[in-house]
DNA sequence: CCAACGATGGGT
DNA sequence: CCCATCGTTGGA
């Protein structure tokens, strides 16, 4: 079952955590295509020198991080790699969970397109361990960008109910971030074959 | 206007 | 490991 919007209007910290293990659901015009969340990062706005609102900062390309809880936040980076992020806590709280790494579980067919690899190698993992590689196989872009997460296009459902062993360690790439970048905001599923490098 | 940035992919 | 590539962004 979907999770709702109480479960995004948490603390930070708490939803990157519970979201390892959850289901990401794309319902596109293509097809269904899911992936079993295996690695997120947790950017806690304000006072967070990593994330995008640091000190406040808001640009129109930002509006969906000053939304509510449940609400998508997709950014193209420099060039053609796009990030998918799951706004989290109250309007005008600008924070969020980066969704690094998936498993994929369903339409593996349309992700091998979308990525334009090839399966054959055994390199499933190849598919969807990397916050870019993932939104090119789940087919997410910023014409997704805003789009509220409790709708039935793009959503996420919890995963069975095994206690997800997992562990905490800092964020990848953020060498600008000064003191908070070793700040341990990433957390992943140990052990799991499918997190990123 | 334009340098800078991160993720990826491929080469040595 | 190193390096090229992408082009939007945000600061001048």
């Amino acid at each position: 079952m979907k999770v709702e919007r109480s479960f995004y209007e948490r603390e930070t910290l708490i939803v990157a955590k519970d979201l390892l293990g959850c289901i990401l659901v794309h319902k596109s015009k293509d097809g269904e295509i899911s992936g079993r969340i295996v690695e997120t990062e947790a950017y806690l706005g304000i006072n967070d020198k990593a994330a995008h609102s640091y000190s406040g900062r808001h640009t129109p390309r930002m509006d969906p991080l000053y939304q509510k809880g449940g609400f998508a936040y997709i950014y193209q980076l420099h060039g053609y790699n796009y990030c998918f992020n799951v706004v989290t806590e109250k309007a005008e709280v600008p924070q969020a969970v980066l969704i690094r790494a998936l498993e994929p579980l369903v339409g593996l067919e349309l992700m091998t397109q979308h990525r334009s690899i090839d399966l054959s190698l055994g390199k499933l993992k190849n598919l969807t361990n990397g916050p870019s590689k993932l939104c090119q196989a789940l087919d997410i872009d910023t014409s997704l960008n805003g789009i509220d997460l409790c709708e039935d296009e793009l959503f996420i459902t919890k995963g069975d109910d095994l206690k997800t062993q997992f562990m905490a360690t800092p964020r990848i790439n953020i060498n600008y971030a000064e003191e908070d970048k070793d700040k341990p905001w990433r957390f992943l599923i140990k052990g799991n074959e499918f997190v990123s490098h």
